[in-house]
DNA sequence: AGATCAAATGAAGAATTGCTCAATCGCGTT
DNA sequence: AACGCGATTGAGCAATTCTTCATTTGATCT
């Protein structure tokens, strides 16, 4: 019998619900109200729920003029492979909802192919929210892996761990890297990278389809800071040496070159200066991103990209 | 592109940077209007514009989706005021827990309003299970009837008599119906027909709120007579006669047809033809189901329906 | 059982959105 | 250049949606 009706579940249903009259029925509330049985306060809080909670999805198909022009001259001048570019919020420049949306569509494209594929990612918050967005799908031929370690200074994994959400949305294989992002010493991480799960990360990484990294600012403020990844002297020793952005925690000075010793000696990631011959495509928007773009460009660490069109402007005003 | 500036292009463009800024955005019509420059209502025909132009999709990532597809397509082609699918179970199509505990959803809805109604019950394993679910609460303002008897051939009270049940949940006035399924003879049935709680119950359901009814299938196995309601030579001959289905004892054919004579000239129940203005709604799904499921919607004899998924595409696809 | 607290609810009002309609604009025609 | 016609526009209003807040409900702990 199992008669008992999950709290959440069933919530979640009624939301789902809701949320596929109001938007794909274009039912007014009112009449989703009395068809669900509900008041209508409580439909229009179900329809902001399945908005919120990402059970409904909106999905923008249409090459839009000027992102495309800005897409084409980024194109041209860092002969990227590939290159969107999402409308974004002048008032909100650092919303990362729309730049996150159309990181999902692309990575959908690679995760909704039959043919068993690697797909690499890196960290970030963007890349999270997009992960996020992925349509459940069934897919275990595909696997799934991480580039950089997803473990911080104190031990502890992190809660923006991509890879694994991923894989259990579409029932990949997963393999992540559970390291740190930096090792305390040049020796542990040689010890890290001698082992076979890290050896075998490597060798994966080299058949990548794609790989979806976040790209970081070097700065106080800086998610691999702020997350525990890296210690405020690494940090204060990176930006006195010249580092304006990083990638999967190898930081790159203004003209993309990654530096050399100082924390990267001890950076565990996979080197990106060795990617597959498949994409690597950074995800990431704002003001703050504009320099580690324009660096990462330069130094053709990436061969593909997608942010917004302020970003793209501003990147392209150098 | 700074190709040519065509017209409708252009016009489009704008609609899906509207649309997108609304949907993907969350940003008001007002903002989106002071951003790309517009006077507000000409944002709100952009946005119309992307929808309808489907340049915005709208996704609903949830096993429910397909359930409001297929309630919508019933809705439309059966004319119904209310249909509720849930998802079955491929492996039990016959499982009736997921229906039942959604008809006791229902069902509580009903029950749990505090302005005094009535309701009306058929019979059912299902809606007996339903009833079975629904949360014991105080109304003693309602009343619960029968629009069938609960007496078998045999004399005995029915095993499913659901009306007892609900009323005994709910603590609420009962209006069973003390007689046969079918009377030995129309002078029998004529002869309850003017007993006054007979009469009374016939009042009463013109004014039930709602209406919960089984839906049976006519063969060997069929409840109806497996309980012992009709007898093996009366099945033989509704069988004969074309009789697909039944609904609180009448039978009735393929196009929905309640059929002339026969076991139904001496059926007691309360005549379905003759419902409230409230609603009629079918409860029940499985394979055995869906001949006589579609063959009452064709008859327009029910005005709602709460089935599983597997049972609505099977009943579409005709 | 009784008390306490968090979550959920609906009423009411504020904000936003959708729509009508008269005015204007663009454009081809006379 | 003037005219006419249809498309487009924004003002204003009605409908809908969102938010706040007081209240109730249900659950938990003593």
């Amino acid at each position: 019998m199992s008669g008992k009706p999950e709290p959440g579940d069933e919530k979640l249903d009624l939301a789902a619900r809701a949320g596929w009259l109001y938007y794909v029925g274009g039912e007014t509330q009112e009449v989703i109200a009395a068809t669900l049985g509900v008041s209508r306060p409580v439909a229009q809080r179900l329809i902001a729920l399945a908005v919120s909670k990402s059970l409904i999805k909106f999905r923008l198909d249409h090459p839009i003029a000027a992102c495309m022009e800005l897409a084409k001259r980024l194109t041209d001048r860092f002969e990227l492979s590939f290159c969107e570019i999402v409308p974004g919020d002048p008032t909100q420049p650092e919303a990362r909802v729309s730049v996150a949306v159309s990181a999902a569509t692309w990575l959908e494209h690679y995760v909704s192919q039959t043919a068993p594929l690697v797909l690499a990612l890196g960290t970030g918050r963007t890349l999270r929210t997009a992960v996020a967005q992925v349509r459940p799908l069934s897919r275990p031929q595909h696997k799934v892996i991480s580039r950089v370690g997803n473990m911080a200074r104190d031990g502890s994994a992190s809660a923006f761990d991509v890879v694994m959400r991923l894989a259990d949305g579409i029932g990949s294989k997963r393999y992540p890297m559970p390291t740190p992002v930096v090792a305390d010493s040049e020796e542990e991480r040689a010890l890290f990278q001698t082992q076979r799960s890290f050896r075998l990360l490597f060798e994966l990484a080299a058949q990548a389809k794609a790989t979806f990294v976040g790209i970081g600012e070097i700065g106080w403020n800086a998610p691999l800071h702020s997350d525990g990844f890296i210690t405020d002297q690494e940090l204060a020793e990176l930006s006195e040496r010249g580092a304006v952005g990083e990638i999967t925690g190898w930081a790159f000075d203004e003209g993309g070159r990654i530096l050399d010793g100082s924390v990267n000696a001890r950076v565990v990631s996979l080197p990106i200066t060795q990617p597959s011959d498949g994409l690597v495509i950074a995800v990431g928007n704002g003001p703050g991103k504009v320099v580690p773009i324009r660096a990462a460009l330069r130094g053709r660490l990436i061969s593909g990209l997608i942010t917004d069109d302020l970003t793209a402007q501003a990147v392209l005003d150098s």
